[in-house]
DNA sequence: GCCACCACGTTATATGATTACATACACCAA
DNA sequence: TTGGTGTATGTAATCATATAACGTGGTGGC
């Protein structure tokens, strides 16, 4: 897990507020929730939600345009995560599979394609909620 | 490839400015460019998107909130579709693979995770653009 | 002290998407 | 023919997401 105490205020407030919640959180969802903390502008959200990213401590979820909280701990090297998330109670697993990166690896090399950010996102219902 | 014959004015304009766009068009974008042609406001092209995309003709791009006319015209058997984007050129290469999808039925399955729709999206250099 | 650096704060604006409501036309049944 | 249903359309207003531009304030090196 990275490191986490050296985070800014700012930062703190906005990861506390993402591991609090049941899944991902809007930027300006966030905002409301910290607005008695003192944040009042969207940007003061989204700089921390940057570092927080890079950090490797909160992810965006593209289909969604929302924050989770790493739940993982797992150390992103880099590797694709692949995100399950649930449309019905929102939450959201993380999992990553070698075969995966493989195969994607295999089709970039194949292509001299010349692999950045890759994103996995699976919508559908968790154990649960699919009863 | 899907039937283009019954497309309404408007379909057939969102398609064709895609069609002839090196790569994925915001709405507001494609807005701009039919200003000409007689559109106005932000839902008729939202409106004739979201047929499009239902008829598998053009694409979704969630990682740039755009979207991109389908180049493939192999039938997208709810099949996952993985998406090559060039972040220098903006070109996108479609592709499918089989044992991509059969891993993520795996992991599915042994989740109990009722699959909805799947998102992969590969940002980088294409090989134009990588030298 | 002075400067560079970084986080922070504030306002305005750009971009993406939807809600609500009214209009127009094709098609079919009574 | 008339009325009703369904679908496409047009327009305005509004919500949601994201960034640009500019200024402030502390901290550490020199
Ligand atoms: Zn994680
Ligand atoms: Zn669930
Ligand atoms: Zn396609
Ligand atoms: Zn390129």
């Amino acid at each position: 897990m990275t490191d986490t105490s050296t985070l800014t205020r700012n930062q703190r407030l906005v990861l506390d507020a993402l591991e609090g919640a049941e899944g991902p959180l809007g930027a300006y969802r966030i905002l409301e929730e910290l607005r008695p903390n003192g944040l009042r502008a969207p940007l003061q959200v989204y700089r921390a939600l940057d570092r927080l990213v890079e950090l490797g401590l909160v992810h965006r979820i593209e289909c969604l345009n929302a924050f989770v909280a790493c739940s993982a701990g797992h150390d992103h090297g880099g590797e694709t995560i692949a995100f399950a998330i649930c449309e019905e109670c929102g939450r959201v697993t993380e999992f990553v599979d070698p075969e995966f990166e493989h195969r994607l690896g295999a089709w970039c090399s194949r292509h001299a394609f010349r692999r950045g950010k890759t994103t996995l996102e699976i919508r559908g219902l968790c154990e649960s909620c699919a009863a």
